[in-house]
DNA sequence: TTATAGGTATGCATATTTGTATGACTTGGA
DNA sequence: TCCAAGTCATACAAATATGCATACCTATAA
């Protein structure tokens, strides 16, 4: 078998693939933790060595020729090739040793996550823990994050989910807030009440009006999905917010609005990985401590 | 777009590869025009970063574990979009340094092809000439060479191919192996006739035989594939070997049998190469020189 | 049993690649 | 128009990879 035709350097077709795809040296530097001069190198290596350039330079940007564009498709094959090879070595590591990536809500994340991770640094100091701190829902799949901690059951199949218990949201807001609104004795007197929303649907309102509750958008006058900022503007006597019972309670300057009517919702906790939970050490060893501290701390 | 699990050394990916395919860490480094410590030290390298056990050693061989076989699935993969990455860029080369490949058969390579080499390479010092001698038909399509010289017209299609004339086929041997013969005044009187066979097929004696000759099995007791070994037991009077004319009639020590009764065969002489013909500029140059410096020679 | 050929692993020297620092240039916003 | 930020290319120093040499081991043939 001849290996004539594949005795060139492969690094510098990934230097190419990830410069093409992402549209310049130094983001694809960035990208693949290299620096930009070694990019930029290796990619002229690549079209030194091929005798065919693959870039026109035009000001600041690289703009692919024509030779480029054909040579793109079959890198983005062998990128392809080497995204199965790495995602079928990490299912079968034995190392414990390495990274792990969590994805995580911003209240979890500031709240919950902290005391965890600093117990699982300490257990296992060779593994690296990165974390991606987004309310929108990571692509497991695609190895965005290996764990996720989830308030929705996941849809994607393919996941292993674990149900780790419920939070209780209940209303919170300040002392001060709270007396100067009108007597409130049932759900449906809150026009007065001015509830810092997440986002403009009306999802949290429908659900709460089914159990009678009387919400308008009226109550939803401020509304941004950073939750640290509702946090605040709660603390700065704006309105009340959605917050969970472990965190409000430990709140010295946040009481629960409405005691008396009830939680308002119940929220199921999910902790979610994908399939190398069945044969990566270290992942099952995150998935399992996480699953632990945090059934605990709910 | 995330490129983590593409952020390792895919040159250690490809050492695995022609390892595990070629069954040993120094058949691999030969293949990759490595050493073997380097072989060695890349495949240790991808095990200990992705946490796996691919070969186990068992002696002196490497055999591949049950995590190596699902992982060289991937390998191959990638090492298929990688031919095809390099072949396309060789395609599209504008670069006239480098290398070419020829396939030929022995006489050519030894009667023909030396003063062409001198003189392409005083020519094109830039381009390196790499031959292969067989006389078994190469792939070029699989690119185990650029450019083939052969006596039959190519059947790959996808192939582009240059008739450049024919060769006249005499019986040559020595004047004293020949006096030694009884008189021979037609084709049909050879039973006393040596021929150094090429191989035990009928074809060439089939052929003669149509012409008139009368050839058996008896007339080839001596066979060898190997051509310059004919040429030598002819010399050595043992008999007599089909020999191009433009060839036999420069060797002092050979003289044409029975020239009254005519060349044995005339053989076709076709030039043949892949497409790359088309759009590399390398390829096309050795392939215009030869066409030419050949179709003077014959 | 011995000799030979062929294979892998490892230490050290050398060669190559990568990172740091910097300059030139472009782009977008005030 | 000017300034700040971002981009690419290049020189030099530091880090890493590779080749050479060697030791050790295994398999095979005599």
């Amino acid at each position: 078998m001849t290996w004539t035709s594949v005795k060139f350097d492969w690094n510098h077709t990934r230097a190419f693939l990830v410069t093409a795809e992402e549209g310049t040296l130094s983001a694809a530097a960035k990208a693949l933790g290299l620096t930009q001069p070694t990019l930029s190198r290796q990619v002229a290596a690549l079209e030194a060595e091929m005798g065919i350039t693959l870039f026109e330079r035009v000001g600041q940007r690289l703009v692919l020729t024509e030779s480029g564009v054909e040579l793109l498709e079959h890198a983005r094959l062998m990128g392809n090739a080497a995204m199965h090879f790495s995602l079928a070595a990490s299912g079968q590591s034995q190392k414990i040793e390495g990274s792990v990536t969590l994805s995580v809500g911003e209240l979890d994340a500031i709240f919950r996550l902290p005391k965890i991770i600093a117990k699982l640094r300490q257990e296992e100091p060779g593994i690296d823990i990165e974390v991606i701190v987004t309310n929108e829902p990571s692509d497991l799949k695609r190895r965005e994050a290996d764990i996720a901690i989830r308030s929705f059951r996941p849809t994607q199949n393919d996941l292993i989910a674990k149900k780790l218990g419920e939070e209780t949201i209940w209303l919170y807001g300040t002392e001060d807030y709270l007396s100067r609104l009108p007597p409130i004795s049932k759900a449906s007197d809150l026009t007065q009440l001015q509830i810092i929303g997440f986002d403009r649907s009306n999802n949290v309102s429908d659900i709460l009006n089914q159990q009678g509750w009387n919400l308008s958008k009226q109550n939803f006058r401020l509304i941004t999905s950073f939750q640290m900022l509702q946090l605040q503007l709660c603390k700065e006597g704006l309105g009340v917010i959605f917050f969970p019972e472990d965190m409000g309670d430990k709140d010295p300057s946040l009481v629960r609005a409405f005691e008396h009517l009830g939680p308002a919702m119940q929220l199921p906790i999910w902790l979610v990985c994908h399939q190398e939970l069945r044969t990566n050490l270290r992942v099952r060893r995150v998935f399992d401590f996480i699953a632990d501290e945090l059934s605990q701390a709910v």
